[in-house]
DNA sequence: AACTGGTTTTCATGAATATGAATGATGGTG
DNA sequence: CACCATCATTCATATTCATGAAAACCAGTT
């Protein structure tokens, strides 16, 4: 059966640029089989794919095998027509501005939450992610901020049925819990996470509807700064939010 | 039997990306099976897949799938850490400013010829190609060069098994036709292409040793300012050939 | 030249996936 | 509101691939 990990090959496709872009140098097939846990055989056969499509080419001095740009020109053209991130970044980017925190933009992906853009603040100690990263629903800002949105029977189905793993010493895991943590949000009118997903972070966050989409915007940093300036960074939040609602009203 | 394409899925998934990098939009399930020549459901899971990766998601509004910039970060990333083309490709750019032409960075694999970088002309009529592009070694001008650096025994022997596939009407197709063209080019220091790859499109290319790994760099343009500029455009390609054989007689 | 350690390539077979067909959603239209 | 057209999802099965083992290869070294 399936590890429910999805196709195994495309999964070992996008693990292995993943690879390339950790070690930030070339490897021999061995090792990218130690990368990618799996046999020296079953990654030949991946890399003489890949290499015949022109996105790997090999030494033949030391074998080692190297990315080549082609990836980087794809991602390149895609990422220059992305039409919605064209016009909420530029607010995020403002509100970033603003605080020097961290932004993200999220969506809910089935149950859970799927970061579309990170804006990283300035400070030397921020919150640091990438576009792409995968996050729980019950643990990160955005995700509660989604829960707050829905209809008291669709929040309590979809609580119940959360798997509520512990990430920190701090995260929710009492369904009771959180459907008090969500009720607290809903009526603050943003939603908080303190140290539930990675230890001393803190994150402030509320949705946006943007052209008929339901984006997650949040706010997040280290607990000290963040507590700190609580009721301002929330209302720079929510302000943003404002700002995005308006543009995206439309369409 | 497999079409000699190698892994499937891996195919697909890159074709995926290519898909998107040319539609420049998101794209239904449908669209997708469409730009990949597969079956629905077999895009379905790979669909799948790639979402739990963090690399698309879907609009619930419209069921479009668009890219995350996941891809673009690691492909960045990868781009930013690459040692080889770090040095080499100053000396290229400063070939396209000298002549304005394209400048190519090529690679022999197996029998055909890897771009490694391209670097582009600032005329509005230029030759346009990616990184990352495949060429037969017998129709274009690094293909012919690294031929020539081959020794007769080899290269015989090469010339002998390589497809001689028709790409234009000018394209050399008889062995010994190749042989000569050649021993010319041998002789004349650089090797040419005269719209045998692409209708009049005229390319200059040698080889040069750096690391010690064997690389080849050619001039391509259109065919008319080519023929114009050829004695100087050869001279200034061999001095770069040399500039790159100092710098790379290290390592 | 033969050996040694490490690496890559090949190959037959069991395991996982790709696929067509059927089912289930969804949205627009009369 | 029901119909239709389009699209997405599920499922059983044949197809294809991933894999371990063995062979081949390569670069040093004796």
């Amino acid at each position: 059966m399936n590890m429910n990990d999805g196709v195994k090959t495309a999964v070992r496709t996008v693990n292995l640029f993943e690879a390339f872009s950790r070690r930030k140098g070339p490897m021999t097939l061995t090792q990218i089989a130690e990368a990618l846990s799996a046999p020296i055989s079953s990654c030949h056969g991946l890399v003489r794919t890949l290499s015949a499509k022109g996105y790997l080419y090999t030494s033949e001095r030391n074998r080692a095998i190297y990315p080549t740009k082609r990836l980087l020109e794809i991602a390149t053209t895609i990422a220059a027509h992305d039409p919605v991130l064209e016009t909420i970044v530029p607010v995020l980017e403002a509100l970033r501005d603003e605080t020097d925190e961290t932004i993200l933009l999220g969506r809910r992906q089935g149950e859970t939450i799927l970061y579309l853009d990170v804006i990283e603040g300035g400070q030397t100690l921020r919150y640091s992610a990438g576009a792409g990263d995968i996050k729980p629903m019950h643990s990160s800002a955005i995700g509660k901020a989604f829960l707050g949105r829905l209809n008291d029977t669709e929040r309590a189905a979809l609580v119940a049925r959360l798997p509520l793993d512990l990430r920190t010493a701090n995260t929710i895991t009492e369904r009771a819990a959180l459907e008090a943590d969500l009720t607290e949000g809903i009526g603050r009118g943003y939603f908080v996470t303190r140290g539930e997903n990675v230890v001393d972070v803190m994150g402030l966050a509320t949705t946006a509807d943007v052209y008929g989409e339901t984006m997650g915007i949040a706010v997040a940093g280290p607990l000290v700064r963040m507590e700190a300036g609580e009721a301002e960074l929330a209302a720079r939040l929510l302000s943003a939010k404002a700002t995005l609602e308006a543009l995206g009203s439309g369409a």
